[in-house]
DNA sequence: CTCGCGATGTTTATGCTGTTAACATGACGA
DNA sequence: TCGTCATGTTAACAGCATAAACATCGCGAG
């Protein structure tokens, strides 16, 4: 057996490679970000949790943003996602597509950090860039998600004006819950909610 | 004439002392909060601008949160009043009152560092504190007043419910717009306001 | 099978940050 | 006039992101 002079941060005969650091990394982020309201996402600190040197990372992240683009990216998707089911189950109508707010209201309520993150993120992402972003795509299919849902007498400028009504009244709400402003009541965001009446419009 | 050995930082022949330091340095982050869309309020910055040595700021604010707080109360004010003046001219009524939400949405896109700074601090103030905290009584105006301007054949709960969803709607729209996700429009800013309709609720 | 090269991880170093402690200055009241 | 105290300065520490140079190992070509 080897001398074995143990190195700082990783435990003796563990391997000098990883594995998969970087998919090690991101899920490791996303715990937290699932489990603490105010997560601690510094390259140093993940690293150290990771039992691994404080620059390890830089391997496969460009630097700490890409890192927390990435994290972002995830988080929309499960935000996509999980808005997809819930339009899915309300189908249709205008009962339906008030839970489909309400859900959203939940769901940041349940994932305060990362949708926090996701709306840091998603304004710096530089446009210009060779990729088309991903991030940005992601986006729009959440926002045309959200669209598809409006009720159907509706054309088509009711209906992008009254999305991003949707879309402003659940955010605001779930924002201000999430400052500590309001406090969170499911019967409250429920009456909130359906006070939107899109049927004079 | 003294040897004057100069001392960096500072002009040659300046006083010792500032003479008020917390007022000019709160003057200058304000300042920055005002031209600037993510300005640098780091203490070593803000003492460098002010010519004055890197911990000199820890005479007058025990940490970088308090000088912030400070800010972040100064920018209340300024909202509430704002909202004040804004509810004052609307002269009530269904009209008047979406004024009152616009004027909102305006104030945030043209004081987006201030804003987002508001809602950073204002969630972490620790209620527990001897003071009464400052932060949270500004806010509470801030809250009543919109409240105040709702229409009048309503009930309390009613009125309660409605201020909620309009400030909701007003902060998630504005928010959105920050954010990057949707392109400031005036015209657009009223439609989706004005979608909001308070008289069959 | 071996050898070398590229991918991955480590070490070291730089410059930034907030924060504390020890020291210096000078304004103001006894 | 003198001492005290608020206010400023310097030096130092820990933590951060990041870059450059070095170490290790896996894997594919000869």
């Amino acid at each position: 057996m080897l001398p074995d002079l143990p190195m700082p941060g990783r435990p003796v005969n563990a391997p000098y490679h990883h594995g998969d650091l970087r998919a090690a990394a991101l899920q490791m982020g996303m715990e937290r970000l699932e489990s603490q309201e105010q997560p601690d996402l510094g390259l140093r600190a993940l690293a150290r949790d990771l039992g691994v040197s404080a620059t390890a990372l830089y391997r496969h992240f460009p630097n700490k943003d890409a890192l927390l683009d990435a994290l972002a990216l995830e988080g929309v998707n499960r935000l996509g996602q999980h808005q997809a089911e819930a339009m899915a189950q309300a189908g249709g109508g205008h009962d339906g597509f008030a839970e489909v707010g309400i859900t959203y209201v939940t769901w940041a309520v349940e994932n305060p950090a990362l949708l926090r993150l996701i709306y840091n993120r998603v304004g710096q992402v530089d446009l210009t860039d060779d990729d088309p972003s991903a991030m940005g795509e992601a986006f729009y299919q959440l926002r045309a998600g959200i669209a598809a849902t409006m009720p159907d007498e509706m054309s088509k400028e009711q209906r992008a004006t009254a999305a991003l009504h949707a879309w402003s009244l659940v955010h605001g709400l779930a924002m201000l819950i999430l400052d500590g402003q309001v406090a969170y009541d499911p019967a409250m965001v429920r009456k909130v909610v359906l006070m939107t009446d899109f049927r004079d419009c």
